[in-house]
Order: structure tokens, then sequence, then C-alpha cells
DNA sequence: ATGTCC
């Protein structure tokens, strides 16, 4: 506990400004001042802020001192400016987006790295690039064009049990997805409960002092699933026909889908990261959340490796889970498909490298699979991606939400909620209004809008669905 | 999305 621990804010406040120097100020306090007397750091940090020069023999300051010195002599970042035209780009199911996600999509065709675009049909606005945009650059990575939740993914495991087991042990398959999922903002797990994983043991946990702080958290969360639209839940996979790829006959099978991401590692990354990028790359206003980091720079390649690490995490957090749940139910497993879809890749686009980056967007290159579900009460479809060069071999990663939260949560009704989920015999354990199957778009009709980018291999219902708590209920 | 720490 470091009730006193002097922050960001604080070095703010006593003359430091926003950028790399607060952040190495930051390091060196963590590293050295930890356990010293608040009142002295403060008062000693408030005049190296005033005269670095009185600090350039100290033992300690000296490095900082002279990174300030450099620092306030350098000419000053000048803001890049954005292409006067925006870049063409492919729209699916353009009716069904709105106009605010279109408009930041416009300006993400403007940036000077840019190469190409696509909006997916369950687009949405968000912070910098769109949810459901996806974006390729040339040699650059942008941190808000993967996004907060780095990694994030579904992951499905199709078991060899027939659908009418589960419909006989529907008690046994509630309690072992509540004995072995964790939910909740923050949560993880007690020592003695912890999983193991060799993506503990990555060297790039050693990469940065900031990276290895988070060591320990990421172990704590290992296997769990957070808040907002994340869930893992049982279902019926439905093959109307024999799949000779995943060599699985035509049938009804149980099946295990998850919905989750790199939790609080991810998320410090991504917000770590971003800052560094914007302080780094001076954009226009309307385009500062789409600040990117050159591949070849530090700092760039430095983002690489985290974002990389983050999504194996991520990756990792959905192998413990299953495996939890596979060793519980003590079933063959048919085939295993996972897929993320906030990340950025390097891939071959009409002939050149380009960093492709999917914010909400299902990768869809030919003969890719990937999951795109619908809602707790609504199906989800196993795909195989079409290649489609115009949406950058990419798909929608859900039904898209029709209603925001804050618009859910008042216009409907827990009646109504409750009604739709008995219609269509769902278990639901947790999550709120905001979540309701009402608050999504018709998956029908997203999966229409994108025909020409997926094909559908089989149809997942949810059956027993767990998500995180309603906040609202929470004391 | 995240224990609301730049």
């Amino acid at each position: 506990m470091h009730m006193n621990r002097i922050n960001g804010n604080d070095l703010l406040a006593i003359g430091f400004t926003q950028g790399k120097i607060l952040g190495l100020a930051l390091e060196v306090l963590e590293k050295h001042y930890q356990d010293a007397d608040r009142d002295m750091v403060l008062s000693m940090m408030k005049a190296l802020a005033e005269k670095p020069e009185l600090y350039l023999d100290h033992e300690i300051l000296e490095d900082l001192a002279t990174k300030m010195i450099e620092e306030a002599s350098a000419p000053k970042d000048e803001t890049i400016d954005l292409n006067v035209t925006a870049k063409e780009f492919a729209v699916y199911g353009q009716e069904h987006i709105d106009e605010g996600a279109v408009r930041q999509m416009n300006i993400a065709m403007r940036l000077p790295v840019t190469v190409a675009g696509a909006l997916m049909p369950d687009a949405h606005q968000g912070y910098g690039l769109p949810i459901g945009g996806v974006l390729a650059a040339k040699n650059a990575v942008i941190p808000y064009g993967v996004g907060v939740d780095i990694g994030c993914r579904m992951a499905l495991s199709i078991f060899d049990i027939p659908e009418n087991h589960y419909f006989e042990n529907h008690d046994f398959y509630k309690k072992e997805l509540i004995a072995h999922t964790r939910f909740g903002a923050g949560h993880g797990f007690m020592r003695k409960e912890r999983a193991e994983h060799a993506v503990l043991d990555r060297n790039e946990f050693n990469m940065t002092q900031f990276i290895k702080n988070l060591h320990d958290k990421a172990w704590s969360q290992l296997g769990s699933s957070g808040g907002g639209n994340h869930f893992v839940e049982w279902g019926i996979i439905e093959f109307s026909e024999e799949d000779k790829l995943l060599n699985i006959a035509a049938g009804r099978y149980l099946a295990l889908l998850s919905h989750s991401g790199s939790r609080g590692l991810g998320a410090t990354l991504a917000g770590h990261y971003t800052r560094l990028a914007k302080d780094i790359c001076k954009l226009p206003k309307d385009a500062a959340n789409l600040a990117y980091l050159d591949m070849n720079s530090e700092a760039g390649q430095e983002y690489w490796l985290a974002m990389n690490l983050a999504g194996d995490y991520a990756s990792a957090c959905h192998e413990v889970i299953h495996d939890k749940m596979a060793k519980a139910i003590g079933g063959q497993l048919l085939a295993k498909v996972e897929n993320h879809h906030n990340f950025a890749w390097k891939e071959i686009w009409n002939g050149e490298e380009v960093i492709v980056h999917r914010k909400g967007a299902t990768p869809a290159g030919k003969g890719v699979m990937g999951i795109i579900p619908g809602s707790m009460a609504a199906p989800g479809f196993l795909v195989r991606g079409k290649g489609e060069d115009l949406a950058i071999n990419s798909a929608s990663h859900g039904a898209g939400r029709q209603m925001s939260r804050t618009q859910a949560t008042k216009n409907i009704s827990h009646q109504e909620m409750k009604a739709i989920l008995q219609e269509n015999k769902v278990t639901l354990i947790g999550a709120g209004l905001d979540e309701a199957p009402m608050a999504y778009k018709d998956i029908n009709v997203v999966m229409n809008a994108q025909k020409d980018l997926v094909d559908v291999v089989a149809k997942f219902t949810p059956k027993i669905v767990r998500m995180a708590d309603d906040g609202s209920k929470e004391d």
C-alpha cells in the first residue's frame, strides 16, 4: 500500500508537463524514492522542475536533469497535417451504421500513413478509429487503432457431446460454469487459486519497468473474464452438413464459447502507449487519438512487442478457461477455433506489406476461421473468410449495438429481458440491461450485409450465459 | 475495456 505515493498529477501540479519526462520522473521516484518522505521528495522535484541545471551532479537525478535540459531546448514538435482528401473505403451495411463511425473513418483515411480502410456492418463510434473499423497503414502502428482491450478475442471449443446430454444435465453444466469462471472489473484469483501458463515467463515482461510492474496483476487475472460485453457460455452448435476441414459430421454438439481480452495488462499497456504516441505524433485535434508510432522507432517496436504479449496473454486466459471447463465435464474435444478482433497484423495487401489494424473486426482472409457472436439470446456463427480485398480480409466482430449502454438501461425493462431469455430457453448468470438482446442489432441483418466477406460454417445457439454482475446491483 | 494512478 502506498497511500502517499506521488503520482503523475502531483508532478503536473508542481511544474512538470505532460510527456516523456513525466514518465521518466515517475520511474525514478518509483525506483529510488518509494519509501522516502513525501513532502521532502515533492519539494526536491519542484526545485528540479524549476532549475534542472542544479541537479546535473546529483547522484540519482543527474540523468533526469540532463534529459529535462535537452527536452527544454529541443525544437517544439510540429503538428502533422492530414491529407486534404480522404482515401475511399468500403462500407458494409451502411444503412445500419451511425454517422459518427463514418466520420471517424473519414478522418482516419486522411492520415499520411493510411493505405486503405474499411468499415464493417457492426461499426459504431469509438476513440480514434471506430469500433468495426479496419485500417491498413504503411510502416506505422496506431495504439488506438488496436483499441484498449488489446487482443480481445473469441474462443470456441466443440465437444463430442450430443445436445441432449446438455438438456438432461443442465444444472451440472451451470454449476461448472460458475465454478470455473470469474468476472468483474479488477477481479482475479487469490494466490492459491492462480493458474500457471508459459506466457507468464515471457521475456517481454522484463522489457521495461512499466511492464514488469504489471506481471503480478497479469498472473492474478489469468483465466478471468472481466466485464462489459465479455462472457463465457455453453451453447449448442449446429452443423447442417459435414465439415470436412474440421472433420465434424453434421449434427448438434455441446460447445463452449468465450469472449474476453487482456484484462488489466492490456488496458494499462494501451493507455501507456497511446499517451506515448500522442506525445510523439502531434495530429490535429480531431485526429489526436489516431496518433501513430513509426514501426522503425524504438517506441513503435516496444509497442509491437507489448501488444503481442497482451495478445498472447488474452489467448492464455481463454486457454485456462477452456482447459478448466473441459476437465470439469470430461468431454472429448472435436475442434477448437479462436480469433482475435482487437489487434494489428503485418499483412500483404495489394502487393505491399502493411500494418492492418482491426478494432472490433474479425480476420477473414481466404479460409480463415472466425467466430461472430450475436447476443445472449441470438445465435452466433462459425465462419470462414472469403478473403475480400475491399474489406481488407475482415468481417464484423458481432452484431453491434443499436442502443448505447445508457439508452438500453433506460429503455429496456427487466421483464422484457426475462421474457426474451425464456422464449429462447437461455439461462443467464449475471449481466445488466445494457447487455440485453434488444440492445444489439439483428445478427441476421448484419450477416446478410457481409455475405461477400464470410461463409457460414455452423450456427451456435447460447444456452447458459455468464457475464459480469450488473454494476448497478453492486454495492 | 479498465480497480476510475499522466
